[in-house]
DNA sequence: CGTAAAATTGATATTTCTCAATGAGAGTGG
DNA sequence: CCACTCTCATTGAGAAATATCAATTTTACG
């Protein structure tokens, strides 16, 4: 069949093939909507470093992560980085209750997402409830999360905030790429020091603890969990 | 006239005379609606240091705050807690997406909540999808709120985490009491420190040096900002 | 008043950071 | 294919910030 003859979403991709299509905010959607919401999207494709969007720029655009990798930070005046948060594919960014977005998001490798510009997509929720449901839903998920990693930063020590990371990374990658003691880290170690508000350093010397003590092991591109029991017993629950 | 002549709500209380009427998730009613959500909804008051919900405990009720302070905390295995905010009178509490508390909430001070059970608050939200918005809002504003802490709990030092509570707080009783250079602070050292990822030491250390150095004072349940553009400065925005 | 809880202060310990150097891996051009 | 360079990661030594432990002092409350 000559793909001239099918009929193509705006971009060339349907929704319905969409990787994240159950996954993301658009799982709350039946068959016609979807049709009507391939419209609204756009495939934008980053490389990595890239930045999707900054702190205090205002906001026309929502994103569905569809895939790679993103980190969501905001920095203080003279430098410091906190990551917020780094985005898996299904993630839905650009939610704001100012009109700006509230942190900076770029690219960790390649990334691809799904751009709606907000207008539209505004009026294509005002009458679907279970949109605005799934959205809220996704909003207090992130709050959660946010709730327990301000414990790990204010609460834990270093060997705490690495297991835990290490633990937590690791189950968002199950929904990825499956159950496996294999952590793969695509971030850097800057990262995730500004992740668990500390320094490069540390992370560094506390994964080469870990891995003296036999409890992971380093491999390129992330570490595998020998003892992921130990893992969770340094994470304090 | 004698009370037993007029119409009253299901406790006793209209909705229209309520002092967060306006700023909670109430606002987004009209009147009309009002009058079917004032019987959905009872006031309840709590004493000093008790507990409206606990973390992991099934939530069955929503509460709006009416009156006075909350702390929302969390706890590790160990005992070691993180207050994740602080509730003021129109912050709205329970949704979350597990069917459990993901934090515990305890009353600093007298409180009074209005609290709706899960069920019919939810048959209520139902058809109206701007109390949805709403509600999706003040997540959002929360999430916001959250990011932010996140920031102050990973990257400030303790003078800067003080300064920033300050600042942050005087903000939030401006809505209550006006403005002003004298902050109430009605929750502990213990509950700042909490808050701040901090110890109660550091915390009464820091706030002896900022009187030493004449930028507050410390009063009776509160400080005075001395030299409120000092403590910006502190904050490092 | 007297007692318990909360807050402050001091001395010391510990953790994590900072600064500096070295090492390893990826990409580049000769 | 190999030096070269750049970035990222690791390691070490010492400094700084904050925690811990212990003792008062102050405030709240019956």
């Amino acid at each position: 069949m000559k793909p001239s003859l099918v009929t193509i979403g705006p971009n060339g991709h349907f929704c319905s093939d969409c990787a994240v299509r159950e996954s993301a905010v658009c799982s709350s959607l039946d068959a016609v909507e979807l049709r009507e919401f391939e419209h609204l999207g756009r495939r934008v494709r980053l490389g990595s470093g890239e930045t999707v969007f900054s702190e205090e720029d205002i906001s026309t655009s929502f994103y569905n992560l569809l895939e790679g990798v993103m980190r969501l930070y905001k920095l203080l005046p003279d430098g410091r980085r906190q990551i917020v948060g780094f985005a898996l594919p299904g993630d839905f960014l650009g939610m704001n209750v100012s009109g700006r977005h509230n942190f900076s998001a770029d690219a960790i490798g390649a990334v691809t997402v799904c751009q709606f510009a907000k207008t539209p997509f505004g009026r294509f929720i005002e009458d679907r409830a279970h949109l605005l449901r799934r959205i809220n839903e996704l909003a207090i998920r992130e709050l959660d999360h946010a709730r327990d990693h301000m414990v790990l930063l204010g609460r834990r020590s270093a060997d705490e905030k690495v297991a835990a990371f290490l633990l937590g990374w690791r189950e968002r990658s199950f929904a990825l790429k499956g159950r496996s003691d294999t952590v793969p880290l695509p971030m850097s170690r800057q990262d995730i020091a500004d992740y668990l508000g500390l320094t490069i350093e540390t992370v560094s010397r506390t994964f080469t603890k870990l891995e003296r003590h036999g409890v992971i092991e380093i491999i390129h591109g992330g570490i595998r969990l020998l003892d992921p029991a130990r893992v969770e017993a340094l994470a304090a629950a």
